[in-house]
DNA sequence: AAGCCATGAAACC
DNA sequence: TGGTTTCCCTGGCT
């Protein structure tokens, strides 16, 4: 019981709160009054609302300040304004209707009215036309049109899980890449730069390589003649060259030899991909500029190239047919819009489609990849996860979309209800009809209903847990353990008001190849 | 079981 | 312009 001990400097104060809200103790009341930084709880409160108010420091009055009202009443979370609440109502969530809508931004309507949110088809813009004239549109005419197939094939969606790794990295996953020619092989890169490398035909076969890079692995890309070696690029400023028999690495590239010198001068690489023609990587910085690295020396080549005035480069994907011609994006700071635009013949201003899709960034969250089906030479066929969960018997699921960039339309959305996280990373196989899937992170493979039948009755222990990753940092010297598997391990099973899956036990490797 | 904290980038004022 | 705030997260911890 702390005594109350009035300031004579300090004002009048009146508590409110709803009549029919529950008491809270004397001590709550006391303790309010001790902290003189209750700023954001004042409220006004006005004749008409039912409010009881409560008296306290009177001596106040006499020094002339202002009475100040600390109100207990429920107040919405995002506005701070009585009368509605923001938040979760069960499985749905209920937005602030102060707010502008929460998926496209725009006032006068909430996301769960959102005409996008039913109907993605609404926000597509038609493809702006023009006639070829310049010399790239000559030989994309000539050139690229011809072998580009302009028949959609048939849409076969993998919707069921497969298998899994639970809690196969530390860190939350970054990015993925399958084998070029190994069908089973699945690379995963982390937050923590650790790079994974799971074979998902026998589950059970994954290593962790622990010292890739230091930060964020952001993208990565197979050597075209030799499939064992892979380059990843970081937020670290590096790539790396890692030898996937060995997990030895080289940095052939590295942006910050200086090391940190303030967020300033920090090179970050996001977009990378590979000239198979030239054998060049490319890879843009933070900075705008372009950086080539030649495959057969492994060596820096040529100087950086400013290509985005405007900063930041997110992604680079040379053209599949003619390597020469690259297409760069940078952030443009609008969120919850995808973009399309086609090829060299749209305009470069503005996209030629534009769907409105929920994929929010979060801080705790990999930033979303919506990326094309490669085997849809149509390139219409996109996959992408979606922020803003949806009511599924009862479990708020953030769901996995198939979309038709051609139409807008929503072909699909997959998810299950042991996925409870939001699958910010999503990449369609080469050749097979399977999704993989990042989230969190954990690691899933997605096959087609009728294929994953047949595996499931075989195959029983396909979902393996990697256990508690984290382990408690050393408190003996200030160390930072690393966060191999060692101990820890754990089985796990989730609860779930749908299909239930049984998690099996394993052990995770964390191989370090300092 | 509920709630706190860290994270760290963009929007807001 | 910079300091402050921040709506659908995540994981770990108390």
């Amino acid at each position: 019981m702390a005594p109350v001990t009035p300031r004579t400097a300090f004002p009048k104060v009146l508590i409110e709160r709803d009549s029919d809200s529950e008491q809270s103790s004397s001590e709550e009341e006391e303790e309010k009054l001790d902290e003189e930084e209750e700023e954001e709880e004042v409220g006004v409160s006005t004749a008409n609302e039912k409010t009881e108010k409560l008296e306290l420091g009177s001596d106040a009055n006499r020094k002339g300040k202002a009475p100040i009202t600390i109100s207990l009443k429920k107040v919405c979370k995002v506005c701070k304004k009585p009368g509605h609440e923001a938040g979760f109502k069960g499985a749905a969530y209920i937005d602030c209707p102060m707010k502008p809508c929460f998926l496209c931004k725009m006032p006068g309507h909430t996301t769960l009215t959102c005409p996008h949110r039913v109907s993605t088809e609404h926000g597509v813009v038609p493809a702006p036309r023009r006639k070829a004239c310049k010399p790239l549109e000559y030989v994309f005419e000539r050139q690229l049109r011809p072998s580009l197939p302009s028949i959609k094939p048939k849409y076969v969606i993998p919707d069921q899980v497969n298998c899994a790794v639970i809690r196969y990295h530390s860190r939350r996953i970054t990015c993925l890449e399958f084998h070029p020619t190994k069908n089973n092989i699945l690379l995963s890169g982390d937050k923590k730069g650790q790079l994974g490398v799971w074979d998902f035909g026998k589950v059970y076969e994954k290593v962790v390589y622990g010292n890739i890079h230091s930060c964020l692995v952001n993208n990565m890309r197979f050597n075209p003649t030799n499939d064992c070696m892979v380059y990843s690029a970081s937020s670290d400023g590096t790539i790396s060259c890692t030898d996937l028999e060995t997990g030895i690495s080289s940095s052939p590239l590295n942006l910050n030899p200086d090391g940190w010198q303030g967020p300033n001068t920090w090179k970050m690489l996001n977009g990378m991909d590979i000239n198979s023609e030239k054998g060049l990587v490319l890879v843009a910085d933070s900075f705008g500029f372009l950086h080539m690295v030649d495959i057969r020396s492994n060596n820096r080549s040529g100087d950086a190239i400013l290509i985005h005035k405007k900063g930041k480069v997110v992604g680079i994907h040379c053209n599949p047919i003619q390597p020469d011609i690259f297409l760069t994006c940078g952030n443009d700071h609008f969120d919850n819009r995808l973009r399309v635009w086609d090829s060299i013949f749209g305009n470069v201003d503005s996209p030629s489609r534009e769907i409105v899709h929920s994929h929010d960034f979060n801080r705790h969250l990999t930033p979303f990849k919506a990326e094309w089906d490669p085997k849809d030479p149509s390139e219409s066929l996109a996959v992408v996860g979606r922020y803003i969960s949806e009511n599924y018997n009862g479990a708020a699921l953030h769901p996995i979309d198939f979309i038709d960039t051609s139409t807008g339309q929503l072909v699909a959305e997959v998810m299950d209800p042991n996925i409870t996280t939001i699958s910010p990373v999503n990449k369609l196989h080469p050749r097979d009809d399977i999704l993989a899937t990042g989230s969190s992170r954990s690691l899933f493979i997605w096959k087609p209903k009728e294929k994953s039948e047949l595996v499931e009755e075989k195959d029983e222990q396909k979902i393996v847990v990697c256990g508690k990753a984290e382990k408690k940092r050393g408190k003996k010297n200030g160390n930072i353990s690393d966060e191999s598997d060692d101990e820890g391990f754990m089985s796990k099973s989730k609860k779930s008001k749908s299909k239930k899956t049984e998690w099996k036990l394993s052990r995770c490797t964390t191989k370090d190849n300092r």
